[in-house]
DNA sequence: TGTACATCAGTGAACGCGCGTTCACTGATGTAC
DNA sequence: TGTACATCAGTGAACGCGCGTTCACTGATGTAC
């Protein structure tokens, strides 16, 4: 019984392991591949693996998608958290850390997009979609407080300037006939405006 | 020689008739049905043809959805040109006035989002695209400054406005356990919140 | 007025392809006795 | 120590389906002479 035990837990933990394995392997192709054409196919290569061994630890595309958008959060939090150690955060530096987040994962821009804009999506997937954008979006509450935003409007206000930044994101992350770091710079200029746009609102 | 002209201007017209009646139907869809479910098959049977013939008239399935996005952003450039007649228009208005646009056709916010994430358009689809895309924002402007927003810094204001309340509708135009009008009342509170520090900022 | 020819809208059927997912099977490892 | 059996990770190949797009053809209309 003891022994038998121990054996399973191991088991248990080696799935586990495997299954980050493929998660990390859809992660480092979420950083430098296209959104569009990332495939199971593509993900089974880069873990060393076959296609339908996937399913053995993942129900779904959609679920692995979701695994690897909330692990980009999970990041995004832990980078964002990091600065807040060093120094008082304002509004600029949240609305340019996102900016230059996003324009570098571009990929992670269109998987955050997928699932906001995805009409039908699985009961469990959708679970774990609204649990990670809550988690970010806590935290967002946290620095917005560090950031001097007053306790009963906080929800509201936090809401209101991450969707912004992320509006400007969207619209603005790839005008053609123009160079990616002349859209960065666009970007910059805007997200700035925007930041302090809500920072007069504030007092 | 003055016969055959009449005829070949007849001929023309003609062809942009048509061309127009599969728009038509295309548009006719896009009000009702989810962006991703509509396909070459179901607009050509809302326009009574058959899938060969559309290509007739469209080299491609984005080049229609463009044409069909330049028709609902010069329906809603119109629809605010008419507000802006009646009364003065504040912020909160048009900002208002996007988001029960948008959440009365999803398949537009939908259909927006296609293009602004698509990675590899054709040159003539992204030609449109600008176009249209220049051709609001430019109205835009006009909407900013009778709004108040002093002629320097209006193109830069009116970018990150229109972009700041198309985020808002992108992240929580569908919260899930929510009812739809529910979500409504909320975007309009963020809607209105975010026009509001839009507006402090001029002064 | 008639005949051969050109043009072109329209179409049913099929092509081609990608892609998520499933099947049927193999082989390794552990268990029972 | 050996043998029959259970479990399960892993997989190559195929399934199934949707969907944009193209093909080969028909038929109507106009043109030339």
């Amino acid at each position: 019984m003891e022994a038998k035990s121990t054996f399973l837990k191991l088991k248990q933990s080696e799935r586990e392991y495997r299954r980050e394995l493929i998660l990390d392997a859809a992660v480092k192709l979420f950083a430098h591949k296209p959104f569009a054409s990332i495939g199971m196919r593509d993900i089974a290569r880069e873990a060393g693996i076959s296609p339908a061994s996937i399913y053995r630890y993942y129900p779904s595309r959609d679920a692995i998608l979701m695994e690897v958008l909330g692990q980009e959060i999970q990041d995004g939090k832990a980078r964002q958290n990091q600065r807040l150690q060093k120094a008082k955060l304002d509004l600029e530096d949240v609305a340019l850390g996102m900016v230059d987040f996003f324009m570098d994962k571009e990929s992670t821009l269109h998987l955050l997009a997928h699932f906001l804009l995805k009409e039908d999506m699985e009961p469990e997937t959708l679970h774990r979609f609204q649990e990670a954008r809550d988690y970010y979006l806590n935290n967002f509450d946290d620095v917005m407080l560090h950031a001097g935003v007053s306790q009963p409007g906080a929800r509201l206000f936090s809401h209101a300037f991450f969707s912004s930044i992320l509006g400007l994101i969207l619209v603005f992350h790839s005008q053609i006939g123009e160079e990616k770091e002349e859209q960065r710079r666009y970007l910059h200029r805007l997200a700035k405006f925007t930041a302090e746009t809500f920072s007069k609102g504030l007092s």
